[in-house]
Formats: C-alpha cells, sequence, structure tokens
RNA sequence: GGUUCCGUAGCUCAGCUGGAUAGAGCAACUGCCUUCUAAGCAGUAGGUCAUGCGUUCGAAUCGCAUCGGAAUCACCA
C-alpha cells in the first residue's frame, strides 16, 4: 500500500513535506508558515521540533480559513490544552508573518487566514508568468530516457496499449514541463515467432492480399492473419490429439507451429524470401500505426526496432560469463543466480546459444545508456512485467555494476480490464484502439448536434467532435492511478458529463467566452483593489495555488492522474462561482476586473493541466 | 506453494507522507434556463472504508493476522 517512490524523487526539490521550495520567488505559503511555527514553539516553549512534526494542511472547507496546523502534538511540550496552545502559536505566527491575517481555533486545529491583499498579488503577479507552476532543474543536464508504447507488429493497438501510450506520452509532458530534457523511445518488437505466424497464415490463407486491394488497415489485415494462424493451430492440435497424442505433444508437435519456426530459422539466417516477405507486412503494420499514433497524438524521438539490437545482448552476457557475473549450466545455457537477492536463478541464454527476452533488454539498455548517457531510464510497462524488470535492474546495477543500472525505474501500471476478464488478442476480446477512437469521436460529434450547438460548419464540427472524444478518452484513462488495474465497461459508453474532459474542456470554453465578450486584455487592467474576496473567489484562488505542488507531485511519482483529479477540482470550484457570481454585468470596476482576471488565470492552468495529460481545449463548444 | 499488488456507496474512481462529520461522477429522485454557453448549478438518497487485533491524543491511511481477487515465479515476449 506504500507509495512507490521513484529512486529520483529526490531530485525534485522538495521539502520534508512535500512542498516546493521557492520558484522564481513563487509565494509558497506552507514553508513560511513552517519555519515561523518551529520558531515560535521554540520561543514559547522552548523546545526544538523537527519540521515533520509541522504538517500544514489546506484547511478544510466547512472551516474558514486557509490552512491549518494542528496542534496536537505539541500540547505535551507546552503543557497546556490544546486551545490554548493554539492560541499562543497563532498570535506568534500572526506576529512574524504578514500574510497571515487573522486565525481561529477549533479544538486543536489552529486555522490560519491568509489575508485578501496576499491572494489579489498573488493572482496579479502569477498571471503574467506564463511558466507558472513549471520549474527550473538540471535543465542543462543529461536527458530523461522515456520508453513506451512498445507495440508487436503482429496485431493492431488495443485499449491496453492506449493506457501505454496516453502514460508514456504525459509523463513525457509533465518531465518537459519541470525543464528537463526528454527524449521518448519506442522499441518496436518487429522480429520472432509470433511475426512469423502472421506472415505463414498470410502465405497459406491469404491470396496476397494487401492493404491496398482490401482496403483494410495495413495493422488489421496482418492481425487478421495472426488470428487466422491460431485458429488453424488449435484445430491442428484437436486433430493430433484425435489421433491420440498428448496435449503437450500436440502443441509441440502441430505441423503448422513447425512451419512457423522454420521460418523464424530462415529469417536469422536472413532468408532473402522471408525476409521480403516480414519487410513488406512489417511496412503495413506500420502505415496503420502511424494512423493510430496520429489520432492519438503520439510522437517519439527515436524509434529502436529489435531486429537491429536483438543481437547486442549476448556480447553483455558473453562480458558478464568471463567477470563471473554469471554461469553456465552444465546444459550449456548461461544463467545468472539471483537467489541470495530473493530472486530465482534466471536464464540469460539458451542452451543452443540464441537469445531470449531479457537478454535483449540487457543490450538496448547498454545501447542507450552509452548513447544518451541518461539521467533516468524510465520504462512504461504493465504490472504484469514486474518481476521481469526487477530482474533487469538487479543484473545491471548489481551483478554487472554499471551505475546507470539503479536509474532504471520501471513505470508499472495497471492492465486494463473488461468485465469479462484481461483482454486476449488471440481470442478477439479487445476493445481495438482505432474503433474506441472513432466511436469516441461519433459520440461526440452525437452529442453536439442534439444540443442544438449551431455555431459550427462541417470542418469545424469535425475538429471539435475530435477533441471532444479523444479528450475524453484520453482523460478516462488518465484520471486513473497508473498503478491500479482499471475496469472499462464497453458495454457502457465513455461519459461525456460529471468528472469527463468535456465537462472540463466546456468550462474552459465558458471562460473563453467571457473573455471574448469583455474585449480587454487581462494583462492590462487597471490596478485593482478590493478590500474583501467572496468566499467563491477565494476558493478559486487557492486551487490556482495548488497547481505548482501538484505539478511537482505528478512529476515526482509520475503520476498524471493527480493533474486530471486536480483539474476536475478546479472547474468545479469555478464553476460554483459562475453560477451565481456575475462577472460582466458586475458593475463595481474593481470587482469585475478582479473577477475576469481571475477567469483568464483559470483558463490558463485548465489549459496548462490538460496539455500535459495531451488533451486539447476547444474556445467554444 | 513463494513473491508482489489490490479490496472505500449499486457501478467507476478520489482520499492513503496518520488529523476535524470519508468525497466525486454515473445510475435513481427533486428543484433551477426572459440574466455572461444548462456538456452547467443546487439538493435528496446511498458507507460496519473486506474482517480482526495492535500502535497512537487521533487510523480508510501505519503494523501483524485472516478472508477474497489479480499478476508473476518459462531455454514465451
Amino acid at each position: 500500500m506504500k507509495k512507490a517512490v521513484p529512486w529520483f524523487a529526490l531530485a525534485v526539490p522538495f521539502s520534508e513535506n512535500g512542498i516546493i521550495i521557492n520558484n522564481k520567488e513563487m509565494m509558497c505559503f506552507e514553508t513560511k508558515i513552517t519555519e515561523a511555527s518551529i520558531e515560535s514553539i521554540q520561543e514559547l516553549y522552548a523546545i526544538e521540533v523537527m519540521p515533520e512534526s509541522i504538517n500544514i494542511q489546506k484547511t478544510k472547507k466547512e472551516f474558514t480559513g486557509d490552512f491549518t496546523l494542528p496542534v496536537f502534538p505539541f500540547v505535551k511540550l507546552s503543557r497546556k490544552s490544546p486551545e490554548q496552545t493554539a492560541d499562543e502559536i497563532g498570535k506568534a505566527l500572526k506576529e512574524k508573518l504578514d500574510f497571515i491575517e487573522s486565525y481561529t481555533i477549533i479544538k486543536g486545529f489552529l486555522n490560519l487566514s491568509v489575508s485578501h491583499r496576499t491572494w489579489i498579488d498573488f493572482l496579479q503577479k502569477e498571471i503574467q508568468n506564463l511558466a507558472f507552476g513549471n520549474i527550473e532543474t538540471n535543465s542543462d543536464g543529461p536527458p530523461v530516457l522515456i520508453e513506451f508504447s512498445s507495440p508487436n507488429t503482429n496485431k493492431p493497438l488495443h485499449l491496453g496499449h492506449i493506457r501505454n501510450n496516453l502514460l508514456g506520452d504525459a509523463i513525457a509532458r509533465i518531465m518537459d514541463a519541470n525543464k528537463k530534457k526528454v527524449i521518448r523511445l519506442n522499441l518496436v518488437n518487429d522480429r520472432g515467432i509470433h511475426i512469423c505466424k502472421s506472415m505463414l497464415a498470410w502465405q497459406k490463407f491469404g491470396a496476397n492480399e494487401t492493404p491496398q486491394t482490401t482496403g483494410m488497415k495495413g495493422d488489421k489485415l496482418v492481425g487478421k492473419y495472426y488470428v487466422e494462424f491460431d485458429k488453424q493451430y488449435k484445430a491442428e492440435i484437436a486433430e493430433l490429439i484425435n489421433q491420440g497424442k498428448s496435449k503437450e505433444d500436440a502443441e509441440k508437435q502441430a505441423p503448422i507451429l513447425l512451419e512457423a519456426q522454420q521460418m523464424l530459422r530462415r529469417w536469422e539466417e536472413g532468408d532473402k524470401d522471408v525476409r521480403k516477405l516480414w519487410a513488406n507486412m512489417n511496412q503495413w503494420v506500420y502505415d496503420g500505426f502511424e494512423q493510430t499514433y496520429n489520432n492519438l497524438g503520439i510522437t517519439f524521438d527515436r524509434v529502436y526496432y529489435e531486429s537491429e539490437t536483438y543481437l547486442l545482448g549476448k556480447e553483455i552476457v558473453k562480458e558478464g560469463l568471463a567477470k563471473k557475473a554469471f554461469y553456465q549450466h552444465p546444459d550449456g545455457s548461461i544463467r545468472v543466480d539471483l537467489t541470495e537477492e530473493g530472486l530465482d536463478e534466471k536464464i540469460l541464454l539458451r542452451s543452443d546459444g540464441t537469445s531470449v527476452y531479457i537478454t535483449q533488454d540487457l543490450g538496448t539498455a547498454v545501447l542507450r545508456a552509452k548513447e544518451y548517457q541518461p539521467q533516468q531510464m524510465i520504462y512504461v510497462v504493465g504490472n504484469e512485467q514486474n518481476y521481469h524488470f526487477d530482474v533487469l535492474k538487479r543484473i545491471l546495477s548489481d551483478k554487472l555494476s554499471y551505475d546507470w543500472g539503479k536509474r532504471i525505474y520501471h513505470l508499472s501500471y495497471g492492465m486494463v480490464e473488461l468485465p469479462s476478464g484481461k483482454m486476449k488478442s488471440r481470442e478477439g476480446t479487445v476493445v481495438d484502439a482505432d474503433d474506441l477512437m472513432e466511436e469516441m469521436i461519433g459520440m461526440a460529434k452525437q452529442k453536439t448536434e442534439e444540443l442544438g450547438k449551431h455555431d459550427f460548419n462541417e470542418v469545424e464540427l469535425n475538429e471539435l467532435a475530435r477533441m471532444i472524444g479523444i479528450g475524453a478518452l484520453k482523460y478516462f484513462i488518465l484520471k486513473v492511478d497508473p498503478k491500479k488495474n482499471m475496469l472499462f465497461n464497453p458495454e457502457e459508453s465513455i461519459d461525456l458529463n460529471g468528472n469527463t474532459a468535456p465537462f472540463i474542456q466546456y468550462t474552459h470554453a465558458r471562460i473563453c467566452s467571457l473573455l471574448r465578450k469583455a474585449g480587454v486584455n487581462t494583462l492590462e487592467l487597471p490596478n485593482y483593489n478590493i478590500d474583501v474576496i467572496p468566499e467563491a473567489e477565494k476558493e478559486i484562488l487557492r486551487m490556482l495555488y495548488d497547481y505548482p505542488v501538484t505539478l511537482k507531485q505528478a512529476a515526482s511519482e509520475l503520476n498524471p492522474s493527480l493533474l486530471a483529479n486536480y483539474a476536475y477540482e478546479l472547474v468545479k470550484t469555478y464553476n460554483r462561482f459562475y453560477q451565481d457570481t456575475p462577472v460582466l454585468k458586475e458593475m463595481n470596476d474593481d470587482l469585475r476586473h478582479f473577477r475576469l482576471q481571475l477567469s483568464a488565470f483559470t483558463a490558463s492552468v485548465i489549459r496548462k493541466a490538460m496539455n500535459l495529460l495531451g488533451i486539447d481545449l476547444p474556445e467554444k463548444m
């Protein structure tokens, strides 16, 4: 249950209580309150307390105040009642901190109120700051590598791949907002028995079908023959069992499987015909993938192909053998003994000298470490491979003593499950990525028309539907904590109301409309002053203030869902205000200007958060 | 069987570095459009936070045990 914090979380400047230390003089109330509290307690009770025991939190909505300090940990030291302790500390804090205007005490909770002037200053200053929330760290430092997507080329992408792609993309964006140089990697698994299965089935039953002759998307066509292979394979197994073979024997001896294995050997020998067929069919798949990636808005800086890198690992294994990090088993295979680390023995090279999955991962890890000398290597891979990455990391850092081995981080995400269980390509129980996107866009279009939005021509309507449909899909996936498994029910379509992207997009569009009608530049409004900020507005300010912290936390935990949930909370808070507070119709100039600026800044922060999730926002909807 | 992860409203999810009366959305029900976009807002109803014990001034949150679910433990990837 303990949150796994990546090793490099420390590289992000957090103070002990998780708050950013001064970024471009950004106001950080919590830090100042914490420091002043330590001082005050020292002065009042002559006792030094650790910063950890000062736990500044946001005041709950039902009480007045902005920040709360529970004083229970100090009552033993003060030898006074919680109320009296809180009062003494509150008095001292008010004196030390000019931004604290007043405080109230409820039981042992000291609720501090930040002055209205301070909040106005915050708004006026930060709305000018285009980089609000972003932070400068290691901007010239070595890059962060993020490997994600990494598809097999024998079948089309499905909803599980979508989660992987969206997480990888969002994390790359979040790291980038933290001023890290990010390299997006894709390692395409373009060779192996699975591709040979598709190739063989196509050769046998394909009748020379191509994407051109069938009008089928390339990856779909190749996937079709992968399923075709499986059908034939199963039929042959059944036949063999009928003839009296055991199930295991049948599975090993089915002629079509033997043929596929033969094809793989010919591929490895460089057989011209096989290589040509392979190159052709892979190209179909790449053309198909490109469309899917485009529609998802996913890009890469560097694509590795396994066919080019799969031999690299053998060298590493041989070196490790020479260094006695590994050993040779009597049967000829090379293995690593990780029993001391609480893991098992693991095969690194087969007895016939060919490489297994981990051999290749060792090779590509060394390759990219050499090429980029990265500060971090993040792998976005499902949690079914936790064990594999545990082994990989231990081999590289412990057994082979690569210093960068420790900087590998497996971003392990949960599976997308259907009500019927896990998705399985071979059994056809998958939610296809292209179909799902198309369906979402269709729904968005239909909804837009139902709501009688007539301000759009055909092109605009399509673009709007794309933003809403794809946005809804991305948000649906990204709002869930990455490490948790999630459920997708195809019977119930993804919502467009409530805690969804369209809700957030809609609020943004409303603000845009408001600003268009105001017809002023919100950055150049005359300086206003108001004595009392109404509660609805203050709640928005408090939410806006939270954005930088949320972004830092999302970065250090590699968790985009924090930003999704933040955006939702912000928007809900804004809508409450919008519903019954006039902005343009406000006659008091100061108030009107304040509300306009508050709205503009809110829209800007919504944009920031959603951009980090890869979600586009229309200005009208 | 070993290891790891998970269990919060009918459903999908927040909250988990211990803090005040456990929150949203969907589904159900009730109000609010002659006023800045109703893809909205306000409200009703729905909970032994899997169970038990422990630590603590205080536990959904930390520890131990039990029950239930998932993943993994390949000369597959």
